[in-house]
DNA sequence: TAAATAGTGTCTATTAGACATTATCTA
DNA sequence: TAGATAATGTCTAATAGACACTATTTA
């Protein structure tokens, strides 16, 4: 399990903040040398996770240079002096996605020496979680380096970003049926069909209609707008709104 | 949530490692005007638990210097630069304990500036499960300044440790009844008793005996080891010993 | 034989899962 | 009225929890 900054902006200050890393093999050995009089760079990744076209997929950066060089990466970035864990991570968000007010959670820190070639690096990583309709609005700013992609169909990763995506999965279901996780992939209202699709996605396999309903609805989480959702030449589905206030209950 | 360096060793190191911070609230003042040139420091704290007379209890250690002097903390240390942070906890672990091998989890990351007075601080929590027996191996060796607590009844602590341990609890639970985590904290051997009190003292609540060995056994994570346990003027308690094949069936 | 803890089973309530039909809307 | 998705209930199996007595050992 490693990672490490790859953002454009991580990546300048990488050459800036370690008195400019040689991208060679030497690189390393230069750095054990100087090994007690160095401390470790701490930089925060953040996994940005959201649903577009009815699929559960995540933010990545192409590697403009060495290491990893045009291998896709999670996005991150040193973390300043006097920055919190969390602001760095919102504002590595904001820079790649505009978005804020967002869910966020610590998921692990990654610190084994040698994951990154360049020199000793301690990342904390993040995950995002972001509701279909914000994300809508900056669909426009994609840049041609940075692309979502389904956390089911991945191109190779950069550094062990697969396994740091593999363990926010995990985290992710481990957290779906005891906590109100599940909403903050979807707009304030949403259907039941909608919260369904996110559970599917998620646990990736279908789930019972009838059941899944029945045990949502017991739970009394959700509440009627009384507005509908007409999409299509069909019957109009309820829309629903999450209930804060009975968030105990799931 | 906060917390830092505090083992005599890693106070040792603090005084060297971050060129002579004053002890004083000008130390604040000075960091932040050179906070463009300098990293946070990285330190790795160790919750250590382990079951003693009976109790939950956790190793603490009493600071001997500003901040928070004569107050109790979990003991941790600078991470070197070439050594893992897993690594690093155990190192703390050894020290501390003399005792290797153990149940490791990291638990969260702690970051926030300010939570240590000297410095920027990071620290990466770390916690470990002891079982009994190693423990008593090591009993003679605890010095003054180093000593046992239930975690129910813990006196101030230092930085905010309080809610380190309040962490390490919850998640603890969590994980009780999903894992094999409670095992940690018995020797190979055990009866069915002990292992309730264990549950029993993680949860903090009383178990019904019938339903917990029905539960347990059903699962057959235990295997019975044909020895008993005699102690006392009654009737001897069979010896289980946990069967790692069945881990799945937890 | 008293004291102390080990060891055991039943009944009930709740929850999870399998499963198919009717309702309502638009084109 | 055809096509499409929304909405709904029953039965069964598994699980969780309440609850009290007998078994075995030593002093």
């Amino acid at each position: 399990m490693e990672e490490h900054s790859n953002s454009s902006n991580a990546k300048e200050r990488a050459q800036s903040n370690s008195s400019a890393e040689p991208r060679t093999e030497e690189a390393k050995a230069h750095h054990y040398d100087a090994s007690k009089y160095q401390r470790p760079s701490v930089t925060v990744d953040v996994v940005i996770m959201s649903l577009r076209q009815k699929d559960l997929q995540v933010l990545l950066i192409k590697r403009r240079s060495w290491p990893f060089e045009g291998m896709w990466a999670i996005p991150g970035g040193f973390v300043n002096f006097d920055e919190s864990l969390e602001d760095a991570a919102k504002r590595e968000l904001q820079e790649e996605t505009g978005v804020q007010d967002v869910y966020l959670e610590q998921l692990y820190t990654f610190g084994d020496p040698g994951r990154d070639p360049r020199t000793r690096v301690i990342t904390v990583v993040y995950f995002v979680l972001l509701d279909s309709e914000r994300l809508q609005v900056r669909a426009a700013s994609d840049a041609a380096d940075v692309s979502w992609f389904s956390v089911y169909d991945l191109p190779p990763l950069a550094f062990d970003h697969e396994k740091v995506l593999n363990y926010t999965l995990n985290r992710l279901r481990g957290k779906l049926d005891y906590t109100t996780i599940a909403f903050n992939l979807l707009p304030e209202q949403f259907t039941l069909r909608e919260l369904q699709r996110v559970y599917e996605m998620i646990l990736h396999k279908k789930l019972d209609k009838r059941n899944f309903r029945k045990k949502i609805l017991a739970t009394g989480i959700l509440e009627d707008t009384g507005a509908k959702k007409m999409e299509g030449t069909h019957r109009p589905a309820r829309l629903y709104r999450f209930n804060p206030a009975a968030e105990h209950k799931l």
